[in-house]
DNA sequence: TGCAATATACGATGTCCTTCGTACAAAATA
DNA sequence: TATTTTGTACGAAGGACATCGTATATTGCA
């Protein structure tokens, strides 16, 4: 029951770190801190702690055979995703996906492929 | 420029209030209070205390021309929802609403009348 | 009028998050 | 080998949030 989606809450800074570990499947605190310094400015040390803290919290795994550990997500993109948005659905939307989709597509204009590929799934709907 | 949606940010505390007020369009503490007393568990102060952050914030306004103040929400729910649902947008699904909707559409099956509302939509666009 | 109920104001506390400094171990290199 | 670089561990500080207790003012009513 602990990993019911609707409880993984990564902080903002926690969700910038697992961006970079979902793309690289795998990465060490230096790989991480190089790729959020061209955005953010952060000391080393930081997100070091960061790191650990998600180990502690089970949210990261950590092979720590090399001096360097290597870090990789315990937590899916698919999962997270899902929560979040979910969670957005049910405050703002009533838990409606349809509101949200309208929403999403009313202040977004999507492309001529975007609009097929959402009608293909629709009509998978009928 | 500081009204800028991508800066929106109520706490999660500071969101149920504001759906309170979003329903009545004005409430008192006390009236908020029993709202929330249906779903949570906290006291009276506590209530009082974050309204009146609230209001030192710039989130909501105050009528004190009566014992109990009536508040009034100063972010309109659409500004607050376009907001979070952008963070969604940008964070998980590289800002693209199509790839968003495809994922809220696939979790979430939408009824027979949501299906036509989003194609109404999809028409508009081409 | 005097008391109970109801308000606001506000300080204090505890937790979580982020950030950093420093200590220390290991590896690379001059 | 001695020094510099690179890494982890960890404690501490500061800020934001949520929570509550208490002081104080106001209202309504017995």
């Amino acid at each position: 029951m602990s990993k019911n989606p609707a409880h993984i809450k990564p902080t903002e800074s926690e969700l910038e770190i697992l961006q970079v570990l979902w793309d690289r499947k795998k990465a060490t605190v230096r790989d991480v801190h190089e790729v959020l310094s061209a955005t953010k400015d952060a000391g080393y040390t930081t997100t070091l702690k960061l790191m650990q803290i998600m180990f502690e919290k089970g949210m990261v795994s950590r092979d720590e055979s090399a001096k360097s550990h290597v870090y990789r997500p315990l937590l899916s993109k698919a999962k997270v995703q899902q929560s979040m948005l979910g969670k957005v659905m049910d405050t703002f939307f009533g838990g409606s996906a349809s509101q949200l989709v309208l929403q999403a597509l009313g202040t977004h204009t999507p492309t001529r492929q975007e609009i097929d590929a959402i009608r293909k799934l629709l009509d998978q709907y009928e």
